[in-house]
DNA sequence: TCGTCTAATTTCGAATCGAAACTATTGCCT
DNA sequence: AGGCAATAGTTTCGATTCGAAATTAGACGA
């Protein structure tokens, strides 16, 4: 009987915070978008992805594209190694809007949380949200810290790719290990990442 | 930093269990409606009313209503006691149809969490709830159970209200308490309840 | 080279939303 | 009483959104 309030409580906090029309002169689908762009990886800024991501078909996804293409906050290139693909990456307009994102008040409502209860919270959101996506067979999105592609280690210099996704067999800079990735692969929990093995 | 995370998760959680179109044949937006007047009391049943729960506007909530009504899962009443009002309750149809809402994936979701986290996480997801409503000045739709209006007793016999709403002056069924209100006004918490005086 | 698959886009019709105009009713104020 | 502002609800209209289907272009295997 409390879940169900809990999950009313979910939909009228999104609802609320995020449902606040044009604010900034974006829509609510915009930006989504662009907080999907600031946050993916360099493999996932595609429109496919945030399709994936959002949960909406590639031809609405490309119409949110084109939009924020056209405002200047994000910028489109086409991929090298594959004449298809495209990347869409936040311009500096991009990212200085992102810092009046109508979300903010829900980040100053966790942020006024005790300490210790939001490191719970966070989890048990995260829990609920893996379960979720596993029923309704959405695609999961997660970083490399718990992927099981990641194959890291830290015995290079300095300035050079210390990792590597398994996925793709592509090097990763330290920094990208945060940016959130289509092609997550949950690993057992606790299991210790591979220690990646450096030529050098 | 972690505030931002539970600000995508909450909205992402949102999207993904609330936002499969037309699931049972009912557009999102009319789920939302069909839960809310599912869950307000008698006195918060009106499209103002859920305008101001779901932060939109009369004009698009009374559209909302018409279609619900069109759809044979609502009923339209006239006020007796002020011509201008309406109010709206569920058919059999519309708590027949409740049941295949598809916030039920996020209803099983919460239920799979353990007993004790469950409770820590509601009463953490309504802090939040309170503290963006208060900073954005939405309306706060709470029950009678910490409501300031509310005034109970349980001297009278079985069968009659044994309650009273100090706001509208009326009295309450034990079973109406636990709907939602718009007349909400949060007391104190853990200040004891005024005990209604019974005349019998 | 052919066929199939994937990435992205375009088009089109249906639905949604908010702002503004409008009707009807209430209730305060003099 | 009579006037008048406030409230509840509805309607209309234009802009936007969305999903399904068709379209273009490139990748890749047989």
């Amino acid at each position: 009987m409390d879940s169900r309030v809990i999950a009313d409580l979910i939909l009228h906090l999104g609802r609320i915070a995020a449902g606040d029309g044009l604010a900034g002169g974006l829509t609510p689908v915009q930006w989504a978008g662009l907080r999907f762009f600031a946050r993916a990886n360099r493999f996932s800024r595609t429109p496919s992805a945030f399709a994936a991501f959002h949960g909406t078909t590639r031809g609405t996804a490309s119409q949110t594209v084109k939009g924020l293409v056209a405002r200047g906050v994000l910028r489109r290139t086409r991929s090298k190694s594959d004449g298809r693909s495209v990347r869409l990456d936040l311009t500096a307009k991009g990212r200085a809007i992102l810092a009046g994102d109508p979300i903010e008040t829900l980040v100053r409502a966790a942020d006024a949380l005790p300490a210790g209860v939001r490191g719970d919270f966070s989890v048990t959101l995260q829990r609920m949200l893996g379960r979720v996506v596993s029923q309704t067979g959405k695609p999961f999105f997660g970083t490399c810290e718990t992927c099981v592609h990641f194959e890291g280690g830290s015995c290079c210099q300095e300035g050079l790719p210390a990792h590597v996704c398994g996925f793709l067999n592509e090097p990763l800079m330290d920094e990208e290990r945060n940016g959130l990735c289509i092609n997550f692969a949950s690993g057992k929990p606790g299991s210790p990442r591979t220690p990646g093995v450096c030529a050098g």
